[in-house]
DNA sequence: ATTTCCAATGCAAACGATTGAATGATGTCA
DNA sequence: TGACATCATTCAATCGTTTGCATTGGAAAT
């Protein structure tokens, strides 16, 4: 059906593993040999099989995301576009593709890591995101397979990892407010059982134990990652009776959501409620007012990934156990109260 | 190193194929030796090795995304990732896992497909846009290789579509500005070599051309499918002596830089400039004013594309040949000219 | 007691590559 | 001229499955 090596050998007049060496470049195989067997291939449009390649070999080219279940909402928040775009540009650039996978239970998920590593369908794998007690993570150590995650780990303190330093980050944001005489501080937390709430979370806190400023428990509302969830938050936080002035938002689609909550129960930003996100997403510029918000380098966090995880696959050695990308926090009109002029 | 069948044959006192037939679920294997199989794979933690399988068996199991080049951009706009991840839900629910790739060269993107292609990587593709003689389709083609087009073919009348009335669509939105009153009506396109940015237009014309109104070629912009050229947009198009007062926007994403423009030059939306764009992102809703847009099932293309690939690559019957998801126009204040009160 | 038949399983050849060891054809040197 | 190193190439085994065809052993039929 298919042209194979075979079929290359015969009309070239060599053998099979004359081929198979001029196709990896083998030091010793004449220019000549070499040269016709190209030209052959290139006439024959020869396109080696990969799975008969792999399995011989032991190696795809192949790395894997495992996307967050469930993978029906992952995509509504760019975050994870984002990393993925970041993934897909450095792997695509070293030569090596990309596979995506998913399941909606977390017995689904591991299945499908398990066909994935145990099948030796993928090289390594890029984890996004942590949660206490991840089972695959464990799957993955005890099979030692390549992987990076996305995050931090607050378990296994030997695993790559490429993260943002969230606790400072979300310092920054709260200090920001202090910093502007606010000292009803509102926080709305992702799920309390990934490991980027809790960094976000503590670094709240953090500042506010350094200012002197008790928290509230009922100025922390837990969301999740979609902008409804912002809505909700408000309704809540702003009809308790003494409300917050400002609010840490954890991810900034949320913090759309929040800003639409509060403005439809007729409050204004900053003024009634000074406002800031996280991720810097191309939206919060466009709003009004426009969203603070910290940038956390998505992009970045998905290509350092890729690119320490393709250092880990060919045993190349890797700097650093645990890399952390930089953030920046961009104050905008959301979070800056101007006095009526 | 890994379990084998082998392995498991070994321990279970049959021979490798038997085991296999277990794995298929062969007919003719008795129950008991399926049992004690089976009992066997579990305790040692078989898993099959994908690349052997498919080797002989000549199926992955796997489909392929081609994703737009440059790669680089593509994620910034929600369209894609919203197509992704209908693709990715189906493909995962029917047992398929699901490739990326991509090439920033018209050239690396060929090879990247020959690899995915000829490689036998994958079982089918979907391809993601239609760009005028686009070298992709031809290869497909001439392979006799299972691909879906989102979105319609000038070239190709023979091939597996999934696509909207991108004319109609377009068409009803001007009418809804006809319907208005309105006579200078814009237009910001895509790229003019997209097959979707022609519909578009075509839908523009029509329904122009229709109500008598000649069309202005200097109202017509070319952008992108960035935000960045909605605003660029906006500085052309409002400063040419005789603006129109309504414009239809090919994306909402660059609907969204529109309204920025516009907003930063001094103009009022929709009282100076009505607006409308396509996608229906979730943001649209959020904007002050919100923005009309036509929702066109991103979500429902991916996951419908992913359908059609299958049956095709299953070799199941495929009722239609060129699919076609419905469109909704949403209208939202941006389009609707209220008079001060 | 043979022969026949069928259900259950085993044999061995693929699938399309890689790779260590063996071979053959040169050239070099005494 | 023969012995020997050297370089380029071939041989054959291997990777982990699937699958058409052969084999086996016992029940049913003669």
């Amino acid at each position: 059906m298919n042209v194979t090596i075979v079929d290359i050998a015969r009309k070239a007049g060599v053998s099979p593993s004359t081929v198979s060496r001029v196709l990896s470049g083998h030091p010793k195989i004449s220019a000549a040999t070499a040269r016709k067997v190209k030209e052959i291939m290139e006439a024959m449009d020869y396109h080696p099989n990969v799975m008969a390649k792999s399995l011989v070999s032991k190696v795809t080219r192949t790395i894997g995301i495992v996307l967050p279940r469930p993978a029906e909402e992952l995509f509504l928040n760019l975050f994870f576009s984002e990393v993925i775009r970041g993934v897909v540009t450095q792997a695509t650039r070293s030569g090596y593709d990309l596979m995506l996978t998913t399941g909606s239970t977390e017995r689904e998920e591991v299945d499908a890591v398990n066909r994935l590593v145990r099948g030796r369908r993928v090289d390594g794998l890029i984890l996004l995101y942590s949660r206490e007690g991840d089972p695959v993570i464990k799957l993955l150590k005890e099979n030692n397979f390549p992987f990076v995650l996305i995050g931090r780990s607050e378990e296994h303190s030997d695993i790559l990892t490429v993260d943002n330093n969230n606790v400072q980050a979300a310092y920054d944001v709260t200090r920001h407010f202090i910093a502007q005489g606010h000292t009803r501080i509102g926080f709305v937390s992702g799920p309390p059982d990934l490991t980027v709430s809790k960094d976000r979370l503590a670094g709240y806190r953090n500042a506010l134990a350094e200012a002197g400023i008790a928290a509230r428990p009922d100025w922390i509302v837990e969301g999740d990652f979609l902008q409804e969830s912002g809505y909700r938050a408000m309704s809540f936080i702003m009809n308790v009776p003494d409300r917050p002035s400002a609010i840490v938002v954890m991810d900034d689609v949320v913090a759309l959501g929040v800003l639409g909550g509060v403005t439809e129960l007729g409050f204004k930003v900053p003024q009634d409620l000074a406002l800031a996100g996280f991720n810097n997403i191309p939206m919060s510029e466009l709003t009004s007012p426009p969203i603070s918000s910290v940038d956390i380098g998505i992009y970045q966090l998905g290509y350092t990934a890729s690119q320490t995880l393709l250092r880990a696959v060919k045993g190349e050695p890797v700097h650093q156990q645990r890399m952390l990308i930089p953030h920046r926090f961009i104050a905008r009109e959301s979070s800056i109260f101007k006095p009526p002029s």
